[in-house]
Order: structure tokens, then C-alpha cells, then sequence
DNA sequence: AGCACGATTAACT
DNA sequence: GTTAATCGTGCTC
């Protein structure tokens, strides 16, 4: 077993939780099997002043989520077919979260590699749907308590990253959202993740 | 009531 | 590089 984090993790500033999340391990629990990945891909939205953060329309049912209190799972749905993970930070009543950009499967593979049927191990889990996928993450999840060990869904202190090993960039998928946002540098990768979708790039293109 | 768009993915040219 | 899939959300009328 692995320390579970506690609520007190995700109760500090957005940028910082989410440079350290790399390196833990999400947890899901599936028909009472652990099935899980270690973080490699974080992004961090903060505020209604950040035109990429869906609070940027204000308190609405959907946002609501990210004004309560730290370390409660922010779970949305888009582009009509898409599941997103993020964790609420702090402080409560300041609405922030960090999105789970991308996993490196753990546990229950063989659960992992059911839900992403036909796809090859590097692609189970390199996207934020593509690990809500995998780790049958929905809506139904919304407002989980993420510190709640042995509940549907917790985070475990795993194996922090140092300084080395982190890369920032802009963030991904924002492309109509204004500057200085579109451009933050608010993504953060383990620099070996990122080096492999580097090489992906190159090997595709 | 109607509209445009989205923190994406997979398949195609 | 381009585009369809597909529907909840927030905005306008």
C-alpha cells in the first residue's frame, strides 16, 4: 500500500499542486480490483481572470465545483463524447483545478487494456479522455472526495518527480482562447513523457 | 427556443 | 493537415 493524499495537498495554490502531482499514482477502484496509473501530464486552471478556465463564466452549476472546498474530483463532459478529470485546489471559494492530462498504467492492466479494446499500450492512457476511459471515469464521479481511500477513486503519494524531470508548456487545446492565456505556461510534463511525444511527433509527421 | 462552441479523439487525405 | 462525431453548457433573442 502507498499513502493516500490528503485533503490538505490539494489546499494550496493551483500551479503548485499541479507540478505536484507528477509522479503520484491515481487510483481507481473497479469491481474491488485497483486499477491505476502514475501522473505524467498535468494542466492547471486558475480563476475566473483565466479566460481558459471554464470559470471564466463565473458560480454556474457546472463551476460550482471548483469554488468548494480542495481535493474534490471536477468531472465535465465535452465535445458531446468526452470524459475529463481534474482535482479542485485551493483555496476554498476561489475556483481552480487541475485537468489529468495523461497516466502510465500501474495496476489492472487488464482492465485498462478492456476499456481501450484494440489500441496500443502506449495509447491507453497518453490523453485526458483516453484515461477516463480506460479507468471508466464519468460524471457519476463528480464531486468525489479524491483523499477517500478504498472509495471509487483516490490519489496516492507515489513517486515524486525532482525539478529535473519537469518540463513547462502552454496548454493543450485552447487554441481560441486570448493571449496571455493561450500561451501560460501552465502544463506540466515529465520531461521523459514528453520526449516520447516528441519522438511520436516526428515519426508522424 | 435557438445557437455556437468546446481543457478531444480517431480516422482519413 | 483536416475533419466528423455528438451533446452539455452558457449566451442571445
Amino acid at each position: 500500500m502507498d499513502t493516500t493524499l490528503p485533503q490538505s495537498f490539494y489546499d494550496r495554490p493551483v500551479l503548485h499542486v499541479a507540478r505536484d502531482l507528477l509522479g503520484r499514482r491515481l487510483v481507481r477502484l473497479l469491481n474491488g480490483q485497483r486499477v491505476s496509473g502514475r501522473i505524467v501530464e498535468t494542466e492547471a486552471y486558475r480563476g475566473e481572470e483565466d479566460l481558459a478556465c471554464h470559470a471564466r463564466a463565473g458560480r454556474t452549476p457546472r463551476t460550482a465545483i471548483m469554488y468548494g472546498a480542495p481535493g474534490h474530483a471536477y468531472v465535465y463532459f465535452t465535445y458531446g463524447m468526452h470524459w475529463m478529470l481534474n482535482c479542485v485546489t485551493g483555496p476554498e471559494g476561489f475556483p481552480a483545478a487541475v485537468l489529468i492530462r495523461a497516466i502510465v498504467p500501474q495496476e489492472g492492466l487488464d482492465v485498462i487494456a478492456a476499456h481501450r479494446a484494440g489500441r496500443p499500450r502506449r495509447e491507453w492512457c497518453n490523453g485526458p479522455a483516453k484515461l477516463c476511459q480506460a479507468l471508466n471515469i464519468d460524471g457519476r464521479l463528480n464531486g468525489a472526495a479524491l483523499w477517500n481511500v478504498g472509495s471509487e477513486i483516490w490519489l496516492e503519494a507515489g513517486q515524486p518527480v525532482t525539478e529535473e524531470q519537469v518540463r513547462c508548456t502552454p496548454r493543450i487545446g485552447i487554441h481560441n482562447t486570448p493571449e496571455p492565456w493561450r500561451s501560460i505556461p501552465w502544463r506540466f510534463v515529465v520531461a521523459e513523457q514528453l520526449n516520447l511525444k516528441e519522438k511520436q511527433n516526428e515519426s508522424s509527421g
